[in-house]
DNA sequence: CAGCACAATGTAATCGATTACAATACACGT
DNA sequence: ACGTGTATTGTAATCGATTACATTGTGCTG
C-alpha cells in the first residue's frame, strides 16, 4: 500500500470519527478501521471472527484502530452476507395474560448471553398467522421461534413444513399432539393426578373441575388425567361437574355460579389454572360460602399472587421460567449445529409439585 | 432484451421455484422475479414501493411473476439499502412481572400494522445497558426503543445524546425527570389525590402509604402528591405511616408485619400497587384483621385481579394497555417523519379513575 | 416539424460485511 | 539454489434490494 494513501486516509478518519466533548458520533465502518490500521477489510473481518488466523501486530493493530474509530459491526450487513438474522420469534397466544410473563422472561434470559435478539408477536388477533410466520422466516428477520400457543390446525403445520422451518420451531408449555416438533413442558398429567389425589386424600369425592378453553392440550391431558383417576378409585361422576373455562378469571367466576346453582354440590373443585380458582374462590365467598370450609379449591400454575390470595391457595407449581429458558437453549442448540434435527424430536417434561396452602381441607363433616 | 434470454430464464425459474407436492421451496429473489416479468430489477423494486410510477402492464407482469416465484422480499438487503432496521425496542424493568404484560400487549397491537418488528429486552440484569441499548442501535439491529424503565442515571443519557439516539426513544409508564424524552404516563398525581380523598372521605384520619422502590419516579409522584394532600387537609402524620415498598407481593407482605407491630395503627394504608396491596391484605388477614373493617386498604393499577380478590380490590385504574399503544403509535410517528422532533418534548397524560370496591369502607366507630 | 417535457424503464453503483481465491513471503528439506 | 508447504494478507465477488442517473419514446407547443 501506498503510503500516501494511508496518510490521507488517516487524516480523514481522524477528522470523521474522533468524539470530541459533544460532537457528534457518526457510525465507523469496516472500511475505515481498515484504512486506520493501514490493512484490508478481509483482515478487520478476520480479526473479529478468526483472531487466530492473523499475526500479533495487526490484530494488535486492528483493536486500536477499532478503538479509535468506536467502530460497531452493521449487523444488518452481516446478516445479509451470512444469511442469518440472529433473532428468533416468540408466538405468545396473548401477550396481555400475564401467565406468559414468566415464560419470556426464561426466553429473554436464556438468549441474553448468545447472538440471538428475542421478537415477540400475538398470536391472538392474527388472521393467517401461520404465513405471517412463514414469512418472517423468508424474509430473514428470524431464524427460529418458539411458540407458546399450540392452536395450529394441520393444514397449517403443512405449511410450516412446506416452507421448510417446520425444523426451526420449538413449542414451549403447550404442544401440538402427532406433530415431530420439539417441546417443554410440564408434567401436565402428574399435575392433575396431584391434584386430584391430594383432595380424595382430605376425604373428597365429589369433585368438580373447570377446564381449560376447548380443543386446547392442556385442558384435555389435565382433564383426561383427572378423569382417569376419578375411574380409577371407582368415585361418583356427573357432567355438570365438568365445567367449561378457559383459564381466566371471569370464567372462574361464572363456574362458580354454575356451581352455586346445583342442587348436588361437589365439595372439591380443581381448576385448570390459578385465575380460574380466584375467579371461583371470588364467586363462592361473594355468595356467603367458605373457601375451604364448605368447598376445598386447587389451582394449577402457582402464579406469584397465588401464596398471597386470601385464602392462599393450593395449586400445582409449573417452573414457567426454567421451561422459558430450556425452550431458548434447546432453540439456540437446534439453530447452531446445521445438523438437520428433524427426527430427533423431543418432549422435555417438567417436574410439577404440590403446592398446599389455605384453600383446600378436610371434607367438612355436614357435607 | 432478447428473446433467447427471456426463454433460458423462464425455463431456469421454473424449475427452480415452482412448489409441486411436498417439493421443498428455495426462496426467489428479485432478480428471480425480473428474468420471470421480462423487466429489470428496478422496476420489480419500483413496483413494490412506488407503483404508481410503473405501466399497468408491467405491473401486472411483475404480479404474475411474484406470485409464480413465490417471491418475497428479504428485509434483510432492504434494511441495510435503506439503512432502517424497521425494528424497534422495548425495554421493560423485569419481564417476569405482569405488571408489564398489559404494556407489552398494548405496544405490540400498536406495531402490528405497521412495519416495525418487536424486540424485547430485559433490562433488569443487564450490566451497562445503556451500552446495550446503544449498540443495538448502531449495529443497525432497530430504529428506536421504547422504555418501560425510568432507571437511568445521568451519565447514561448523556451517552444516549453522545450517540444520537436520544430523540428515538419514548417513555411509557415510567419517564425521566428534567430529560425531554417524550413519554406516555398516566396521571399518577390525580392517582394518589383520588386515592387519599377516598380515604379521606369515608372518614379516615391515620392513612399510611406504602411505597413503590426507592428513586423511582411512580414512587416519589405518588408519595409527594399524597403528603401534599395530607398537609393540605392538615391531616395527621408519623414518619412510620410511610412504608418503603417496591410494587411487589412480598413487600406488602412486609409491610403488613410493620403495621401490625406499630401501636398507633393507621386506619386505612395507601398501597403504590395492587401487588403490594394483596400481599398487605393477605398479612393483615392472616393475622386476624379484617380488611376493611379493620383497615382499608386501596391500591394502584387495576390488575385483572383486583376485582376477584377477596376482598375486591379499591383502587385507582391505569389504562395499561392504552399506554402501551399510545407509545406505540408516537414512536411510529417520530419514526416516520424524519424532521428533528428534538425540542417537541412532550408527556402524554393518561387519565386514572377510582375503582371503588370491596377493600375500603368507612372508618369503624371503635377505631 | 423542431424542441421540450414527461412518462416508463434500464444500468449500474451502493448499503457494509464476508470469504473464495490469489498473492506474497518465509522456512525447510534436498 | 530450488521446489514446496504454510502462514499471512489482499483483491474482488457476493449477499438482495434500492435508487441516482441515463436512456428511450411519446405527445404537445408554437
Amino acid at each position: 500500500m501506498l503510503s500516501s494513501q494511508i496518510n490521507s486516509a488517516n487524516h480523514e478518519s481522524e477528522m470523521t470519527f474522533k468524539i470530541t466533548g459533544k460532537m457528534k458520533h457518526k457510525t465507523a465502518k469496516i472500511q475505515d478501521v481498515a484504512r486506520v490500521a493501514g490493512v484490508s477489510t478481509a483482515t478487520v473481518s478476520r480479526a473479529l471472527s478468526n483472531p487466530q488466523k492473523l499475526s500479533q501486530p495487526t490484530l494488535k493493530a486492528v483493536s486500536d484502530a477499532i478503538s479509535a474509530t468506536g467502530y460497531r459491526i452493521n449487523k444488518t450487513a452481516q446478516s445479509l452476507r451470512r444469511q442469518k438474522a440472529n433473532a428468533i420469534l416468540v408466538c405468545v397466544p396473548n401477550l396481555g395474560n400475564p401467565f406468559f410473563s414468566q415464560i419470556l422472561s426464561g426466553i429473554s434470559k436464556g438468549f441474553s448471553s448468545t447472538k440471538y435478539s428475542v421478537l415477540i408477536t400475538d398470536s391472538q388477533h392474527l388472521d393467517e398467522k401461520e404465513m405471517r410466520i412463514i414469512e418472517s422466516f423468508s424474509d430473514g428477520t428470524i431464524d427460529g421461534m418458539i411458540c407458546l400457543d399450540g392452536n395450529f390446525k394441520p393444514n397449517q403445520l403443512d405449511k410450516f413444513s412446506a416452507f421448510n422451518v417446520d425444523d426451526k420451531i420449538v413449542f414451549a408449555c403447550e404442544w401440538i399432539d402427532n406433530a415431530n416438533y420439539p417441546s417443554i413442558r410440564s408434567d401436565n398429567e402428574k399435575g392433575a393426578k396431584l391434584a386430584f389425589r391430594h383432595l380424595y386424600d382430605l376425604g373428597h369425592r365429589k369433585i368438580a373441575h373447570v377446564t381449560g378453553p376447548e380443543n386446547n392440550v392442556l385442558s384435555l391431558i389435565r382433564r383426561d388425567s383427572l378423569n382417569h383417576e376419578r375411574e380409577r378409585l371407582g368415585l361418583p361422576f356427573k357432567p355438570e361437574w365438568i365445567i367449561r373455562g378457559d383459564f381466566s378469571v371471569a370464567s372462574g367466576v361464572a363456574a362458580g355460579h354454575r356451581i352455586l346453582d346445583m342442587k348436588d354440590r361437589p365439595t372439591a373443585v380443581f381448576c385448570a389454572s390459578d385465575e380460574v380458582a380466584f375467579g371461583l374462590i371470588s364467586a363462592l365467598t361473594s355468595a356467603g360460602l367458605n373457601v375451604p370450609k364448605d368447598i376445598s379449591v386447587v389451582g394449577f400454575d402457582d402464579i406469584s399472587l397465588a401464596d398471597n390470595f386470601v385464602p392462599a391457595l393450593t395449586t400445582i407449581r409449573q417452573n414457567r421460567k426454567f421451561i422459558g429458558l430450556r425452550a431458548a437453549e434447546k432453540l439456540s442448540e437446534i439453530l447452531d449445529q446445521n445438523k438437520n434435527l428433524k427426527n430427533q424430536y423431543s418432549a422435555e417434561i417438567v417436574d410439577v409439585e404440590l403446592i398446599v396452602r389455605a384453600s383446600t381441607s378436610r371434607i367438612h363433616i355436614s357435607s
